[in-house]
DNA sequence: CCAAAGATGTTGATGCGTCAACATTCGGTA
DNA sequence: TACCGAATGTTGACGCATCAACATCTTTGG
């Protein structure tokens, strides 16, 4: 080990900011969210059920959508089902799939909840940066992925046992 | 309600982007710091309190430093407690109050883990920064916090029960 | 065909985070 | 002094997230 380089008052000051950012934008989203009685995990997955055709989608795909492992897939879908919002379904062609089905009240939840949740997204993030400055934070973000997913691979730890880590599609903003 | 302004391709594509990278950040860091037995949440106490003197911090004020509120706070003592990193010991003068003290263990492990960390941090984010979008990050993240807090008191549903959204030290990276 | 290996989901344990309810103590005021 | 409201912490319940273990089914290769 090398000595550590520390950080000098403008990192720390820009970390420290960035990481309440973080936080305080998490929760207000959360906190909006749940006016409309859904959480951020819930959104996740109503929004690709949504758009999907039938609102159905096999478990496998939704995870892939959503960039999640298998347990905590299974968890959270367990948790909406006994709200009602999906629902469970076998899949046809392999006896180990599940189909997921978006439900009507799922539908319901999702639909009342888009417009909200995008215009906080709008009135707390977007609407305060310049042009610039969100061509800026696409580059930054791609840039900080492509070192993480380095890292992950370099000195590597718990190298991806289950999550897929090839693409990530995030969090969609326009249920159809 | 005027209708929804939707996200645009920019911005639909930073937004995305963003996401993935706050996620990703966060599971790379606690990752590495899991690789020392701390959770995040450990961390975050563990800072102000090696930094403190005597290592003792009373409850109140480390609440305050790491901007928690009550709950949260006592929960993660208590799971510290039974691993042995904190002690909790009588409020001299206020006998509501209970003050955290480091325990030898405590220390040994954050000494163990702060380098570790903040070169995560580098490697992971701070590097792949120009200085000038370091300073435009600094800038944005006020510019948000500032938007968030409008927010909170405007159309404001759960404004501040408990925890003081005054001032936020966030995460310190240098424990002395 | 059959056994091994892989894919797909589920479950239980545990840590993290929030909310509501509670007990205790302090401070100010009648 | 006695009371009442505020401050301080703790607890229980529940949702979210990860890990390890498991059950089942499919695919592959002999």
């Amino acid at each position: 080990m090398t000595e550590t380089r520390w950080l000098d008052e403008r990192e720390q000051r820009m970390w420290r900011a960035f990481a309440t950012m973080r936080r305080r934008l998490d929760s207000a989203m959360e906190r909006h969210l749940n006016g409309e009685n859904l959480s951020m995990a819930d959104y996740q997955l109503l929004v690709p059920l949504s758009e999907a055709p039938g609102g159905r989608i096999r478990a496998r795909e939704l995870r892939r959508l959503a960039g999640w492992d298998r347990s905590r897939l299974s968890h959270q879908l367990r948790r909406m089902e006994q709200r009602g919002l999906v629902g469970r379904e076998d899949c046809p062609g392999d006896a180990r799939g599940t189909v997921i089905r978006l439900t009507s009240e799922g539908r319901s939840a999702i639909e009342a909840a888009a417009p909200g949740h995008v215009e906080t997204v709008r009135r707390l993030f977007i609407d305060v940066l310049t042009p610039e400055e969100i061509e800026t934070l696409t580059s930054i973000a791609r840039r900080v992925l492509a070192r993480i997913a380095q890292d992950t691979f370099g000195p590597g730890e718990t190298a991806g046992t289950d999550a897929p880590v090839d693409q990530d599609p995030g969090e969609a903003a326009c249920p159809g």
